[in-house]
DNA sequence: GGCTTAATGTACTGGATAGTTAGTTGTAGC
DNA sequence: GCTACAACTAACTATCCAGTACATTAAGCC
C-alpha cells in the first residue's frame, strides 16, 4: 500500500493520508451509528481523530459525503463475507444454516453496520440510493441463497415454491431485529438479547425457522 | 369532553386546547417519524399546524417532551389493539395466526410507529426509558401469546419448548423488518414491499412461519 | 537545495434553530 | 359586563454547527 523504506522505518509517521482517512471514517461510523445522520457532528468526528474537522471536508468535501463513505464501508463488510462463504461442499440443509448463521454472526458483531442500516431508512434510503456501490449489493446474497434453494429442490427437500429474497427476508429480519431493536425489547421486556446463552439458542433457532419453513409441504405448489 | 353548548353550534371555535394539542401531536409525529429526533423541527411541526411554536412550548414544555409524548400514543395504538384481541373462542392454531395477522396489519398501517420505534432504538431507548407508561406496555402482548401457547402445548399440538418472547420476537421481527426496512431493500433488490400482492403472501406467510416453528418436533424438550 | 504539491492546522462566519419574553384575546363563572 | 385565567401570538435571542479562508508544513522529485 504505501510504500516505506524498508529498513529505517520511522515509528510514528507524520503525513499518511490513507491512515487519516480510515481514521476519520472510524471516528464517523461510530458517531453517525450512535446519534443518526443530523445527530451526528463533524466537531464531535474530528476530536475522535487525530486531525482535525478541516480534513474530515478535504476528503470528503461534506458531511453527507463523510456518511455516504461510511455507509458505503459498512455495507462492504457483509457483502465480502457472502461472496467468500463457500457452501458447495455442503448438503443444502447444512448450506442454509451455515448461510443463516454466517448473517447471525455479522449482525450481531456488527451493531454499528445495524445501526446505520435502520439510519438509512430513516432517511428513505436517499443517500445508498446514490451511491455507486449500490448495483453490487443485491447479487452476493441472492446468488449464495438461489444455489442453495435449487440444490435442496433439486434434492426433493426444499418445497417448491419458496423464493430466494422471501427467505433472504426471514433470516435478515430475524437478525437485524434482535441488534436494530435491542435497547426498546429490552426496556419493554427486560430481556437482553445479547446474553451468550440467549444468543446461542437464537443462532440454533434462527436455523431451525428457515429449515422448518423450507421443508413444510414439500411437493406442493 | 369540551363542553360545547348543544343548539349553537359555533362551526369554527378559535380556542380549543384539545384540538391544538391533538393537532401538534399528528404534525410531531410525522415530522419525527419522517426526520428523526435530531433532524426533526420544531419550527417545521409549527408550520404544519394552525397554531405557533410557543403553543408547543405551552403544552409540552420542550422538544423533548414533544417527542415522547407523541412516542407514547404511538405506542398505545398497538397497546390497545393487543388489549382488544379476542381470541379465547378461537381454537390455539386459529389465535396464534389471528395474533400474527393483528400485527403484520397493525405495523402495516402504522409506519410511523415502526419508524419512531427504529428512532428510539438509535437513541437507546432512553426517552422510553423515563417514561411513566413503559410498564404498561410488556402485558398486553405477552399474556394474550402466553395464553395461546399455553392451550396449544395443554392440547398437545405446539412444542412444549416455545417461549412466548421468542414468539413474540419471531412475529415482530418479521413484520417489522418489513415497514422499517422498506427502503434499503427496495433500493437493493428493487422489491417493494408494499405491493398488494407481495403483502398477502407475506401475511400468510408469516403465521405459516410461526405454526411450522411451534408444532415442530411436538412432544420433544 | 529549491520547487511543487499533497496534507494539515487555526480561526472564523453565517445561517439555522431551540427556547423565551412580553404581550393579547377569548371564554367561563359570577 | 366584569374578572380571572386559560389559550394564544409575534418577535426576539443566544447558541450551535456545517462549512470556509487562509496560512503552513512535510515529502517526493530533479
Amino acid at each position: 500500500m504505501t510504500a516505506a523504506p524498508a529498513d529505517d522505518v520511522t515509528p510514528e509517521r507524520q503525513r499518511d493520508a490513507e491512515r487519516t482517512r480510515a481514521e476519520i471514517l472510524d471516528a464517523a461510523t461510530e458517531e453517525f451509528a450512535s446519534r443518526g445522520y443530523a445527530g451526528g457532528r463533524v466537531d464531535e468526528i474530528a476530536a475522535k481523530t487525530r486531525t482535525t474537522k478541516r480534513m474530515i471536508y478535504y476528503y470528503f468535501g461534506s458531511k453527507q459525503g463523510l456518511y455516504l463513505a461510511v455507509l458505503e464501508r459498512a455495507y462492504a463488510g457483509i457483502r465480502r463475507l457472502e461472496q467468500e462463504l463457500d457452501v458447495d461442499h455442503l448438503d443444502p440443509a447444512r448450506a442454509m444454516r451455515a448461510l443463516a448463521e454466517l448473517t447471525f454472526d455479522h449482525h450481531q458483531s456488527h451493531p454499528a453496520f445495524i445501526r446505520l442500516v435502520s439510519i438509512e431508512n430513516i432517511h428513505h434510503a436517499e443517500h445508498l440510493r446514490t451511491s455507486p456501490i449500490l448495483p453490487t449489493l443485491a447479487a452476493p446474497a441472492v446468488d449464495v441463497l438461489s444455489g442453495i434453494l435449487d440444490r435442496g429442490r433439486a434434492a426433493g427437500l426444499f418445497r417448491d415454491d419458496a423464493d430466494a429474497l422471501d427467505v433472504h427476508m426471514i433470516i435478515s429480519s430475524f437478525c437485524v431485529f434482535r441488534t436494530a431493536n435491542r435497547y426498546t425489547f429490552e426496556a419493554i421486556f427486560g430481556r437482553d438479547m445479547l446474553d451468550a446463552d440467549r444468543s446461542a439458542h437464537h443462532r440454533r433457532m434462527i436455523g431451525d425457522l428457515v429449515l422448518e419453513y423450507l421443508t413444510a409441504h414439500v411437493g406442493r405448489a
